[in-house]
DNA sequence: ATAACGATAATGAAAGCTTATTATTCTGCC
DNA sequence: GGCAGAATAATAAGCTTTCATTATCGTTAT
């Protein structure tokens, strides 16, 4: 059950008849003859297997499969440009020294990096990775550039690039330790100054439920391996989080109890000058792309273009990034 | 200076390519004789005009080239992919009654409704527009079913589907009224249930700017229309300013003196159930969309290929919408 | 030496554009 | 109001180009 591609010189037809109302009209414009114009809409009707046009032999108008098909076509048509004209530019060169805060670090991530290297061989990395004030700090210390971190701190500056909500994790396998009905939330929390943990007391607060701190960790690994190990409970990056580990819901809350609704957090990117750079741009372009494909893990199957697990355009969310 | 179109084809094939590192394997999954692979990307490589491949007889790699291409190729296939699911996805039923807050009417919403309308005749849209707060409050009453509107008033609920830079406007041809040398700022303000005024007056407040109230109107319409006459300066989301009206350079303010800088609107989508349902999911995409493809302007020129004036992917700013 | 891989040449089939023609409908004229 | 003509899309036929297959060759690792 193969699905058959897009064409996109069609696309374009297609566009071009849909915004002129005529296939006369369209023929001139792309330097076609009118008779091919025809046959091109024919094929794509032929290729989604639905009528696009209705066809008055006066006047063209656009079926609802047409204004479907439209409004995908633009973006299509853009992103072919916007390809054509990445390969056309001058390679990027230049010297970056990175800060990539943990809450950025999932385990794909100094995959994505070599890529990036071997798309941009004149492009010299430095990387550092660490807790985002930390990082924050080194780079009004002139010890790197720029800086992808969590925004909280510095709610002010920096350009949002990704955005990702904040889930309740718990071990996958093990019972919690401590029965959590609606009693005392135990905790594996890092040291003060992090704002997860800071996250989490807030809101607990807030819900008036008790809690207790239970581990304590130094690192976003070793806390999710607490997690795993049926500890406690803690909150991640609902993208971020490990195998062993898997997110409650909040409605339902662990064993019955409900824990209270969390906020996301917002990744940016700190130090650029005023606009973002060709370098910066582009490396964050690339960073936020991969890792938009990762979130569509099936990809050999994808691929293939046959179908797969139907997945929906609006679980991605292209715009709010999962909140 | 005609770009040509990529074929999603040989872009699909040299994915397949690019993951297997192998022609040979490639044709196997894909029904293609290792030839016509070879043939395949050779294509690819005329049409792109670079070398995407370093074929050494016994491995494959990707050239810089080829691996901007692959990222690229896997958004476009997606899309793709995407594009084909909704047109045999069944059809989009329902009744929904729509509320959406002024800051997102831009001139053009009716047009982008009136396609969502003809794409979806199995829907009945019910349109009413105010100010947001009223708009939450008619929910709540269950005289609406979802809500669009800007998220300040309920920072908690809602799903973010925009997000817009507030920016201080001016009358693109009258000079300011009141001279602004680091003085008294003229302001064009909503009564007090509007968030915009309560936006400005923090902002000038907390950079200790002295301020005077010299008009003000009941819509937005009218604010706009009252700083394009030049009466005084205000502020409104960069994206939906109309022809008038100029956006003030934040860091040389109007006349040389700086005004202070302002924060960025959450446009969100308040009433949905749990998850978003087919009809509201389909709806923002439809809407996101098309103010998305609005913002791209000169259509008419990009449909052709021909290139124009170069825009950067990264002036788009797919995920933070400017901010 | 041999096996595996990719490049290339030749060939046949299919796709796709053009010219020419037909069918339909709107326009204007009487 | 009816009819000729113009404009538009669909269709047919012919021809060129494209594309995949088979077969073969060159190269490299085992």
């Amino acid at each position: 059950m193969r699905q058959p591609n897009l064409d996109i010189d069609l696309l374009r037809t297609f566009a071009v008849v849909a915004e002129t109302h005529s296939f006369t009209a369209a023929g001139d414009m792309l330097g076609r003859t009118q008779s091919a114009i025809s046959q091109q809409i024919r094929r794509l009707e032929d290729a989604v297997g639905k009528e696009l046009l209705t066809r008055t032999s006066r006047s063209v108008a656009l079926t609802p499969a047409g204004e479907i098909l439209l409004s995908h076509a633009h973006r299509i048509i853009l992103l072919n440009d916007e390809t054509m004209r990445r390969l056309a530019a001058p390679p990027i060169t230049g010297h970056l020294r990175l800060g990539v805060s943990e809450d950025f670090v999932p385990l794909q991530l100094p995959r994505l990096l070599a890529h990036f290297a071997r798309a941009h061989p004149g492009v010299k990395l430095e990387l550092m990775t660490g807790l985002s004030t930390a990082l924050v700090n080194a780079m009004n210390d002139d010890l790197l550039d720029v800086v992808i971190a969590k925004r909280d701190a510095h709610p002010q500056s920096g350009r949002v690039i990704w955005r990702e909500q904040l889930v309740w994790i718990a071990s996958r396998d093990e019972p919690l330790e401590c029965p959590d009905d609606g009693g005392t939330v135990p905790l594996v929390v890092l040291p003060p100054p992090c704002s997860y943990r800071k996250v989490m007391l807030d809101v607990l607060g807030g819900a008036k439920r008790a809690w207790t701190i239970i581990c304590t960790t130094h690192s976003l690994m070793g806390l999710q391996a607490a997690v795993a190990g049926g500890l406690g409970v803690s909150v991640g990056a609902r993208s971020f989080l490990q195998p062993g580990v898997r997110e409650l819901d909040v409605s339902r809350g662990a064993g019955g109890a409900p824990l209270p609704a969390l906020p996301s957090v917002e990744i940016a990117l700190f130090g650029e000058p005023n606009a973002p750079t060709e370098l910066t741009g582009g490396l964050v372009d690339f960073l936020v792309d991969g890792l938009r494909s990762l979130r569509g893990e099936a990809w050999a199957a994808d691929l293939m273009g046959n179908g797969g697990p139907t997945r929906h355009a609006r679980d991605w969310n292209p715009n709010g990034f999962g909140c």
